[in-house]
DNA sequence: CGTATTTGACCCGCGC
DNA sequence: GCGCGGGTCAAATACG
């Protein structure tokens, strides 16, 4: 027991090893005053000789009063361990969140590898991933309003800038340069997504009467995540928020939602490899509550893809009323620059190309079919089809979106992936869809 | 008084 | 080279 207290003491008075202190045998040894006597003994706090030359207990060799200040003095410093251990625990949280942001982002990392391989495998034009790439030459300002710290502070590369923006080399494509947008009608000035955000800039935008404001993330500082918002010129009551980066802080989970949702749909603009069904499903669980301020009409959410460059951009549009199409989720392609996808056929005019969902009686074709060499041999529907179903990232944004609506209009629907792909359940006249089983229709 | 917003200036890419 | 438009900065201003 003397044994144990003593132990306990000199943690007590180690810078080194107070981590390992017990919060019990802190509180027992302010409890038992008799025991913080022979451990302060065992210290020598009291005397100057050695506890061998001294067998006497130290309290029958000094006054009351003096034993009081020692007493009082063994408390404060006790008080004073106590803050220390907390500021230890509050750093250790913090680095374990941090912790937490680099694996994510190192899977980040090892998927955007894998989509270089994919890259240089296939026949895609190296101009679009270059174009992606934070390291563009044409795009300087854009690089740094990217990283993650601010644009003054980026010149140095410290290790701050390590973990926030770990082991992006420069032939790697940054997630963050694509753009995830939502249109959606509301009256609010901004959609609630969760997150807390900092106006700090407006535009008028040309054809457009209405201005466009400029938002960056402040729920930390240096976190990169901006968005923009703007209400459509032709209806102004239909709000367009555009999402672009990746936070790099631990978010409310009412900002979860709508951060899977975009960064999955941005992962999927960028990246045609794989995300693991865990992490698939991990996005949709987390979807619930999404656009939770949104004027939301039983609508059929419209995807569009735009390929402009420099910027790739994912519209998630749940801004349509039902349409001729009974039970669609249609995804729409404009790209007046070259895209992975075969264009031939589609309408030059309109830009455009809709995907039809769901349509139970076709095939599901297989992922490789997404290299343009397969494309060119194949049906263009088919090859469509691969293209876009074979991306796990697409799948997951998609039921990212289904879910989020499904929310919102509290319906029968849900979605989930399996195997890669989404899942629709619950539409009507629709049991259970997959994606891949799919019929495009040009427009 | 601290924080958030506004707004004109500035920078940069891009097209002509 | 020049002008235009998008995006951001930062000083001024508003607000609680």
């Amino acid at each position: 027991m003397d044994e144990k207290a003593g132990c306990d003491l000199k943690l007590l008075h180690s810078d080194h090893n107070f981590l390992g202190l017990s919060s019990s045998s802190d509180h027992r040894l302010l409890k038992d005053e008799t025991l913080l006597f022979k451990e302060i003994k065992q210290v020598g706090f009291f005397s100057t000789n050695k506890p061998s030359d001294q067998p006497a207990p130290a309290h029958e060799n000094l006054p009351t009063h003096q034993l009081q200040v020692e007493l009082q003095r063994g408390l404060e410093e006790n008080q004073k361990l106590k803050t220390m251990l907390d500021q230890v625990t509050k750093s250790y949280s913090k680095l374990q969140a941090q912790l937490h942001l680099m694996m994510q982002k190192q899977a980040q990392n090892k998927r955007l590898q894998q989509l270089q391989t994919c890259a240089e495998g296939s026949n895609l034009d190296p101009s679009i991933t270059q174009n992606w790439g934070s390291t563009s030459p044409k795009t300087p300002k854009l690089s740094s309003l990217h990283d993650d710290q601010p644009p003054k502070s980026s010149a140095h590369h410290g290790q701050d800038d390590q973990e926030q923006v770990p082991a992006t080399t420069d032939d790697q494509v940054p997630l963050r340069r694509a753009r995830v947008s939502v249109r959606a009608r509301s009256e609010a000035p901004m959609i609630s997504d969760g997150c807390q955000w900092r106006k700090y800039g407006q535009k008028m935008a040309k054809g457009n009467p209405c201005p466009r404001a400029y938002y960056r993330c402040s729920m930390a500082t240096g976190c990169p995540v901006r968005k923009q918002v703007q209400r459509l010129a032709e209806d102004k009551t239909i709000l367009i928020t555009t999402y672009e980066g990746n936070h790099n802080h631990p978010l409310p989970p009412a900002a979860i939602a709508m951060a899977n949702t975009t960064s999955a749909a941005a992962a999927m603009l960028v990246s045609g490899s794989t995300t693991s069904k865990q992490e698939a499903h991990h996005q949709l669980t987390n979807s619930a509550g999404l656009f939770s301020s949104l004027q939301l009409p039983s609508a059929s959410p419209v995807a569009t893809f735009s390929t402009s460059l420099p910027f790739p951009t994912i519209t998630l549009d749940l801004t349509h009323t039902p349409n001729r199409n009974p039970h669609p989720i249609q995804f729409m392609h404009t790209s007046p620059t070259p895209f992975p996808l075969p264009l031939q056929g589609y309408d030059h005019h309109r830009h455009s190309m809709s995907l039809n969902f769901p349509q139970p009686n076709c095939t599901a074709l297989p992922a490789a079919a997404m290299q343009l060499g397969d494309l060119r041999h194949g049906s263009m529907v088919e090859a469509i089809t691969a293209a876009i179903t074979s991306d796990p990232n697409f799948t997951t944004a998609l039921a990212a979106a289904i879910s989020s609506i499904n929310n919102v209009e509290n319906s029968s629907p849900t979605a989930s992936t399996s195997n890669g792909n989404v899942v629709c359940a619950g539409f009507p006249g629709s049991p259970q869809l997959r994606q891949s089983c799919t019929t495009f229709s040009i427009t």
